[in-house]
DNA sequence: TAGGCCATCTGGTCCT
DNA sequence: AGGACCAGATGGCCTA
């Protein structure tokens, strides 16, 4: 299912002020088994408050009093809270940024991130292509840019498959492989699929 | 109603 | 030490 003409939204923060560490972690609450192996590049131990959260997690007020330790932990908190959503709306003007620039969307489609980095992604190879045909066919011969880019280009390939384990497909390494793929998924969004 | 997408909270890890 | 980064968890909104 897509997603289609969704206004922004904006949630209000929500202000749980409960989850401290160490602190009124209820024993026993993990309705999930902790996440599976890493899939960044750091490894992470397996999250031993996983899941005792609804929306944040709020769990048992503990005893507090004005400046005990407690609060200084909240405002820690609340402070990291706030970083963290600034942080996550920079990423977001990043998207829409880039959502810019990629041409040949229909306006009133919003993409989705995961769209506009596929999409990106293949904009980009595609003018790559672009470049590489026009320099070598306005400059045919062993003088000039065009061959030099086109060694360039494909040193690159090389090496990125190499690094990559050979998986690139045979019309991936191809610069008009590029092109059908993006006129590909260009053709798909516009049909919405 | 199910599924996709997203915002937010949270705590662990890394970086400066 | 503090902030940035990251990924899991959760719940809300929307569409088919």
């Amino acid at each position: 299912m897509k997603t289609k003409n969704r206004p922004p939204r904006r949630r209000a923060p929500v202000q749980h002020t409960e989850a401290i560490p160490g602190e009124g972690t209820p024993e026993g609450s993990l309705p999930n088994p902790g996440p599976e192996p890493s899939k960044g590049l750091r490894s992470r131990p397996a999250r031993a408050t996983a899941g005792a959260r609804g929306e944040g997690g709020r769990r048992r007020p503990g005893p507090s009093g004005p400046g005990s330790r407690r609060d200084s932990s909240i405002q820690r908190r609340l402070e990291s809270n706030e970083r963290e959503r600034q942080r996550m709306h920079k990423l977001n003007n990043a998207f829409q940024a880039l959502r810019e620039v990629i041409p040949h969307v229909r306006a009133d489609k919003k993409l989705s991130k995961i769209e506009t980095l596929t999409l990106a992604k293949n904009y980009i190879k595609s003018l790559t292509a672009t470049i590489l045909t026009m320099s070598s066919s306005r400059l045919p011969g062993l003088e000039g840019p065009g061959p030099k880019l086109y060694q360039h280009y494909h040193q690159q390939q090389q090496q990125q498959q190499q690094a990559a384990g050979g998986t690139l497909g045979a019309t991936e390494a191809q610069p008009q492989g590029h092109l059908q793929r993006y006129s590909t998924q260009i053709h798909s969004f516009r049909e919405g699929t």
